[in-house]
DNA sequence: AGCACGCCGACT
DNA sequence: GTCGGCGTGCTC
């Protein structure tokens, strides 16, 4: 006894990491989580968030510390292994985390492995600089020529020098090198590189270092203070109208949390972390910013993530994977532009950053702010039922005002009388003043390519993606149809295929030819062009700018004023103050309109009036032409009247008679198989099997379908859907997790299973 | 996900 | 008689 009780205090005082202690272990793809031994001279280095290798069967596998305990005596009904090789050891997340995984793991039904692999950048090997320090000049060892060459080098170097320069300089010196170590002449050092600075350029001038707040802002800004200073779950919604200023708000309330050492987490949409955007953060708040970016290169997206687990940044600046950032002392989380669907991921763990923070505001009891101009009706229904504080920001600052609207209808007017095929006179004349008072104008076609696609003049055949069932895109510069779905490019035939086909009535006759219809980005910039021969036109698309820096040079064309009239998709619609754009065109708002999605209307209005926000940002009056050939849409009269309670009240309406979110929850159940009626039969089975569950269990759950999915083929994969509607997620989240443990045999048939889906094509 | 084991068909 | 097909089940 005497023995035991001498023992535990030994324990206690040698501290745990001495000991032999247990961790569990979570491995993707594999859902339950492993415990093994660790062995002490690996236990300082482990915790939990730590990633590390443990054999699994006959193999190794990697996987991430979810528990740790020290406690070694507790039988388990198998035995352990120990940790053996377990590789570099890279610390992954901060164990406050691990409660929003697993809410996460728990909400989308899916292995703990497996969203902490899909929220973590993949770890980068620590660079390791060896250096070479002097110690004493004497005595040279004798017989040695390239001694004295080293120490000659070291004191010319200032006594100390990297180990790697000095031995390209002087060949051959590894052994020397070591004897002069071994003589206590030298001494050889090996120290981890520091972490790679995120910030390769100073600040640019224009960024302001001191803010001004109308105010609004201020107003707004102190409401944020308050909650902030609070350690509570605090939601709002910062109304603001395009170009208010929710910038500078964001700005100076994350300030307010760095004097006080607290972390705040930025989320922002693909389009929006732009160089501009960081160097506003940058000037106010000093480079303490955690870039967390897509395309950064792996080792920066690593060493900015390491900066904020070892608590170097207090701030981290991220698009939708950037949720999860291991943000110290985590106290505001800012989601800009929440209706961007860029938040929602759409493959792999379908998660949605949006909602995503909310949950991590409520676990980490913080304030979380969803800012946007035009807000998703969800947001908006949460803010409007007093779940969110609301927060708006009402006017545009620098007393520039709204845009004038017109709203021209293109059935009114014949083709001929048009200047070209998809300018009308309203467009063209306001161009003409624009070019004419040297002020920049934007005209928005959301859709790629010369023309939308090609048919034939007898027939009406309209050439598809063999394997999307899509309409393939002309190009004209590259004289290519190109399917958006899959890729694939084909050479346009000359003449109808469909015409063209042994036994058809017509392949008789004459073969009918094929013509361009719809228009594209490239379409009306030729006829831009031809109406303004002398003008700067330029165009932005995904085919004008598929690097980063391809987008930035044409935006930075149009800051610099050199660019006179900028043609291109949405994505222009989302680009930066540029104050010298005073008229936005948008060629055919139609796009999209007539989508087999539930949110159409929506999306809409929002690019709408997002682009429309583009006109007018500084004192010079802003002005929008919207081209139509549906004037009366609700979509298109609100975005006139610049009126968004108008028109929410009018979607949130039919959204409650169709029962739609924000009215009720969805999941969406999505099979692929290159069987064509595979994902129809598979679905078909699987809403018998889910209507029993929904029986047995009297749960008010909805079922629509199984359907073809709009776009039926994408990849050469035949789709279907299936979607569930319920008034709370509880129930859904028991079917989904029943449907997904069910076994699916076929090799075949691959079936998605998406929570909250933001798209339903 | 791997990687075994396991139980039935064509081959050195 | 073996080699090997992929169905089922386990991995601390």
């Amino acid at each position: 006894m005497v023995d035991r009780d001498l023992w535990i205090t030994v324990m206690i005082s040698v501290k745990f990491r001495f000991m032999t202690s247990r961790i569990d272990v979570v491995i993707p793809p594999l859902s339950q989580a492993f415990t093994y031994e660790l062995p002490p001279q690996f236990s300082a280095q482990v915790n939990v968030g730590s990633r590390i290798v443990v054999p699994l069967g006959r193999r190794q596998a990697t996987g991430f510390v979810v528990a740790r305990s020290d406690d070694v005596t507790k039988k388990l009904p198998y035995a352990l292994k120990a940790v053996d090789k377990p590789g570099e050891l890279f610390s992954c997340f901060m164990p406050q985390q691990l409660k929003f995984f697993e809410w996460i793991a728990d909400y989308y039904a899916e292995p703990l492995a497996n969203v902490i692999d899909t929220a973590i950048p993949s770890p980068v090997p620590k660079r390791f600089s060896k250096t070479v320090c002097l110690l004493k000049a004497q005595p040279l060892p004798a017989r040695s020529k390239i001694a004295p060459k080293i120490i000659a080098a070291l004191q010319s170097a200032g006594g100390r020098a990297d180990y790697g320069l000095l031995a390209k300089q002087i060949k051959g010196c590894a052994g020397a090198l070591k004897k002069l170590e071994e003589a206590g002449l030298i001494s050889v050092h090996t120290e981890e590189m520091a972490l790679q600075q995120p910030f390769t350029t100073a600040v640019p001038e224009w960024a302001p270092t001191e803010l001004q707040l109308n105010p609004a802002q201020q107003a707004a800004l102190e409401a944020l203070a308050g909650m902030t200073a609070e350690r509570k779950f605090h939601p709002s919604l910062l109304h603001g109208i395009t170009g208010s200023g929710k910038t500078e708000v964001y700005i100076e309330a994350i300030a307010r949390c760095l004097e006080r050492g607290e972390g705040s987490l930025v989320i922002v949409p693909e389009i929006a972390l732009t160089p501009q955007l960081v160097d506003r953060f940058r000037a106010r708040l000093g480079d303490q910013i955690a870039l967390l970016h897509s395309s950064l290169n792996p080792r920066v997206r690593w060493e900015s993530w390491r900066r904020l687990v070892e608590g170097q940044a207090l701030i981290a600046i991220g698009t939708r994977s950037g949720v999860f950032a291991p943000v110290p002392n985590l106290r505001l989380i800012i989601v800009d532009e929440e209706h961007d669907p860029s938040f929602k991921q759409n493959d792999g763990l379908r998660y949605n950053a949006r909602d995503l923070a909310l949950v991590r505001g409520m676990l980490e009891k913080c304030s979380v702010v969803l800012g946007s101009a035009t807000p998703s009706l969800e947001t908006l229904q949460n803010a409007l039922s007093g779940k969110f504080r609301y927060l708006t920001l009402p006017s545009r600052p620098q007393g520039s005002s709204v845009p004038a609207f017109t709203l021209v209808d293109m059935n009114r007017s014949r083709l001929y009388q048009r200047p070209s095929q998809n300018i009308s006179s309203e467009l063209y004349q306001g161009l003409i003043e624009t070019l004419e008072r040297r002020q920049q104008a934007f005209v928005l076609y959301n859709r790629r390519g010369f023309a939308s696609y090609l048919q034939c003049e007898e027939c009406e055949f309209v050439i598809e993606c063999p394997n999307c069932s899509v309409t393939m895109t002309y190009h004209n510069s590259t004289n290519a149809l190109l399917c958006h779905y899959c890729n694939m490019h084909i050479v346009p035939p000359e003449f109808c295929p469909n015409c063209n086909k042994p036994g058809s009535k017509s392949a008789a006759t004459k073969p009918a030819k094929l013509v361009q219809r719809g228009a594209g980005t490239e379409k009306i910039y030729d006829e831009l062009r031809e109406l303004f021969p002398d003008a700067v036109i330029d165009r932005l698309d995904r085919d004008s700018a598929t690097q980063h820096d391809q987008y930035r040079a044409i935006l930075d064309r149009v800051r610099s004023g050199e660019t006179q009239i900028l043609v291109g998709t949405q994505m222009i619609a989302k680009g930066h103050d540029l104050p010298g754009v005073t008229l936005v065109g948008v060629a055919d708002c139609d796009v999209g309109l007539h989508m087999p999605d539930f949110r159409a209307a929506e999306r809409v209005f929002q690019i709408l009036t997002q682009a429309s926000g583009r006109a007018g940002r500084a004192a010079a009056p802003g002005k929008v032409v919207l081209q139509t050939r549906v004037p009366q849409h609700p979509s298109l009269v609100r975005t006139k009247l610049s009126d968004f309670s108008g028109f929410s009240e009018v979607e949130l309406r039919a959204r409650k008679l169709l029962n739609y979110p924000p009215y009720c929850k969805l999941l969406r159940v999505v099979a692929a198989s290159v069987r064509e009626h595979e994902p129809l039969e598979a679905l078909t089975k699987l809403r018998r099997y889910a209507a029993r569950l929904i029986e047995a269990k009297q749960f008010a759950i909805q079922v629509l379908g199984p359907a073809p999915a709009p776009i039926e083929k994408i990849k050469a994969q035949w789709r279907a859907h299936l979607l569930f509607k319920a008034k709370g997620s509880p129930q859904l989240n028991v079917l989904l997790k029943t449907l997904k443990g069910l076994p699916n045999k076929s090799a075949s048939l691959k079936l998605i299973f998406d929570v909250d889906p933001q798209d339903m094509l």
